[in-house]
DNA sequence: CGGCGTTTTGAGAGAGCTCAACATCGGTGG
DNA sequence: CCACCGATGTTGAGCTCTCTCAAAACGCCG
């Protein structure tokens, strides 16, 4: 997140993969892909939402993971013959999907691409287990903090908010009214300040 | 997770790489490595705890990743020349790594190398995901369903706990004692029935 | 038999969630 | 230009649920 979430997600995609690229469009409840069936590639969510699930014998739905626009589907998937779950868009949706020929393609010609895919991969890797060991603190304060002192930019203190506050307490797994009230409560005691967009975390303290 | 949870961690390094592995024993406080050092390559937990902190100007420090055993560490800095935060052991750990060199001249020689290395880090970006969805359930019983539908084994409604449920427990972002509670209250309910280290689902409903 | 860690159960308190009302800010259209 | 509307932002109050602290039963191993 902290690496991979400015610039375009895709930065890494050789413009040959990139090229190879088909869009298509999908509306709520569309299948995007179904378990079982022959994986096509790689996809990447241009707008909207995809839910991936899987439908447990007892017919209940577990959700494996929802992307939003920037976030890629089916990585994994990629590298199996078969899908392993569902995908449904949730809302009005457009995807990009990059064949795994071209892909694969891609890494066989040029090694560069393969450990750029690699690179990206790993980051996400990291970026996805800071974000659980970040779901590891209860209190709301301090799981702000954690969040506000691994974005601060290059100062070390300056945090810049990519969407709404709404949305970064979805990321930050708060409720949004939750979030309000702690940044009111640390601007309150002067840890933070609270600029158009921005959040600066206030002296060093300890 | 539950693909690669079962078998080796590291089924998919090719000898080459595996073979040019090197332990080393560290103890609580020993520094793995430093950041703004430069790279090793990458590291295995065969013993113990490794933590990745990064040092705010403030001083404070976040946790990034907390490793255990069979957790790789370091993926991303593989990519990187320098490591941007500092690795330290909380216990008494041994480490095992396989220098970049040899990592990268597997990838370039043995392109099959270089898919499983990337396969590997889909599945584990898959499983990181999955478990920051569960982690967006609130009730503690419908997390435990979430965690056990998803981990049934080919039976689809019988889950083997590895670990202890104090393990499980923490995987699951749940007090030990509210876990406990809440597969009483399914066992009494008729949700599940508890086995020696396994647990099943009973009969499908809704 | 005597620890030691896991598994259980109990009770209380606190923190965040939910529901609700209201303010604010852009954008839209009359 | 202003009224309206929807989404974001903000604050209030109650409630539920999990966490924490405690204590005890259980199982395993030396």
């Amino acid at each position: 997140m902290q690496d991979s979430g400015q610039g375009q997600r895709g930065d890494w995609l050789p413009p040959s993969v990139r090229d190879a690229g088909v869009n298509r469009a999908l509306g709520p409840g569309d299948f995007l892909f179904r378990v079982d069936t022959p994986t096509a590639g790689l996809f990447e969510v241009i707008k909207g939402r995809i839910k991936l699930v899987r439908i447990a014998p007892s017919g209940r739905e577990t959700i494996l993971y929802t992307a939003s626009a920037g976030d890629f589907v089916a990585e994994a998937s990629s590298f199996s013959p078969t899908y392993h779950c569902d995908a449904v868009a949730t809302t009005d949706s457009v995807v990009r999907l990059y064949p795994k020929r071209s892909l694969f393609a891609a890494f066989r010609e040029n090694p560069e691409a393969a450990q750029a895919f690699m690179g990206m991969l790993a980051r996400e890797v990291m970026s996805l287990r800071t974000r659980l060991e970040q779901r590891n603190i209860h209190a709301a304060r301090d799981r702000v903090r954690h969040y506000l002192t691994l974005n601060a930019g290059a100062d070390g203190r300056t945090v810049i908010l990519s969407g709404t506050l709404k949305d970064l307490a979805g990321e930050l797994g708060l409720s949004h009214e939750a979030l309000y009230r702690t940044l009111a409560d640390m601007a309150a005691d002067a840890e933070i300040e609270r600029l158009d967009g921005k959040i600066r975390l206030k002296s060093p303290d300890v």
